[in-house]
DNA sequence: TCTGGGGTCCTAGGACCC
DNA sequence: TCTGGGGTCCTAGGACCC
């Protein structure tokens, strides 16, 4: 999907359409430790992008339209465009709120994308890259080539002469950590790792990443299309506070309710929990994890999941003050 | 410009057991 | 009488993605 959240937005305020429009946190860039969760191609132009504090974007574009995130008209908005999808004779698996892998026995994949984009256009309003490849991992760097609103193909044929050049991080699947592992390798470029020995890279990545990552610089991937609905492993809800928070009193208070209510959420779901993790973030940016298995085994119990919660946090520090607060559950896999 | 929230997967090391 | 080898389970941490 084309900046898929700012145009769900513009979707419902026809008004804002070509104006620079920044969505995240509750819209107010005037209160801090919020960032931004998408912002339209007109703000971009002002260099705002995701993951940037508000006030930093409305410091860049003092005209943006600023506006609070909506994760159930996201959530609403996504469910339409995969609906579309389905809809044709095609195995579609859903990644995220605004991407899907289509795939099939497909003999024109050109002209079933450009009916795929109309699709989606007449059932949600929205506009979508189609990006084309022998797999999923070509595909998916066809479509960055695509946007907006284009279709992109990308096979074995042309892989090399697009991506070879490019640096490894237009990988999916390499961030900035591999990518500075791998610069100091000598490795740079697409087409340096894809010549890459897999044995020199083995002591650096291990026995997994090692052999993945010059396979994937040479345009290789998966072709699976996974079509049944995702079973999640876990669940998690994190607050950061506008101000920190000292009082271990306080902490525990929210940690318990925090870890109750999720408790609650995924019973409702009919899954179980096993395993309860506890986070925190002090002013450092230090981020410690502490979890443990539930010893009673998996439960639907919400006083469980929270004196669980609260064992967990006894093994963090709270002598200093803290920006956040975290709790992870981990879910029973049902057998199927 | 001081840095969100929700996820998944992999690896390493310690504990424990035979 | 100071020490092998294999295996599993658990927790912590890292990296990446949307």
């Amino acid at each position: 999907m084309d900046q898929f959240i700012v145009a769900v937005e513009v979707l419902r305020r026809p008004e804002l359409r070509g104006r620079p429009v920044v969505v995240g946190g509750d819209g107010n860039p005037a209160r801090p430790r919020q960032v931004v969760a998408s912002a339209s191609y007109e703000a971009r132009a002002f260099g705002v992008r995701s993951g940037m504090p508000l006030s930093a974007a409305a410091r860049r574009c003092a005209d943006a339209v600023f506006l609070p995130a909506d994760r159930a008209a996201y959530d609403a908005a996504s469910a339409t465009v995969m609906n579309a999808l389905r809809a044709f004779p095609v195995d579609v698996e859903v990644w995220g709120w605004d991407e899907a892998y289509v795939g099939g026995d497909i003999a024109d994949p050109h002209a079933l994308a450009a009916q795929l984009q109309a699709a989606v256009l007449d059932a949600s309003g929205l506009s979508c890259t189609i990006g084309i490849g022998h797999n999923k991992h070509q595909a998916k760097i066809a479509a960055q080539y695509g946007k907006p609103a284009g279709i992109f193909e990308i096979t074995s044929a042309n892989w090399a002469s697009l991506m070879d050049a490019r640096p490894v991080a237009a990988l999916h699947g390499v961030g900035p950590k591999t990518a500075r592992k791998l610069d100091a390798l000598g490795l740079r470029t697409v087409g340096q790792l894809a010549a890459a020995d897999p044995d020199a890279l083995l002591p650096v990545f291990g026995p997994r990443l090692a052999p993945w990552l010059p396979q994937m610089a040479r345009g290789a991937g998966d072709t699976h299309i996974v079509t049944e609905p995702w079973i999640a492993r876990s669940r998690s809800h994190e607050v950061t506070f506008e101000t920190d928070v000292a009082d271990p009193v306080e902490i525990s208070t929210r940690l318990a309710a925090m870890a109750s209510a999720l408790c609650m959420a995924v019973v409702g779901e009919g899954r179980l929990v096993t395993h309860v993790a506890v986070k925190v973030r002090y002013r450092s940016f230090f981020t410690p994890i502490r979890s443990m298995k539930l010893r009673g085994g998996p439960t639907v119990d919400p006083s469980v999941v929270a004196d669980a919660a609260l064992l967990v946090l006894a093994k963090i520090d709270l002598d200093r003050p803290i920006r956040l607060l975290g709790v992870r559950v981990d879910l029973l896999l049902p057998d199927r």
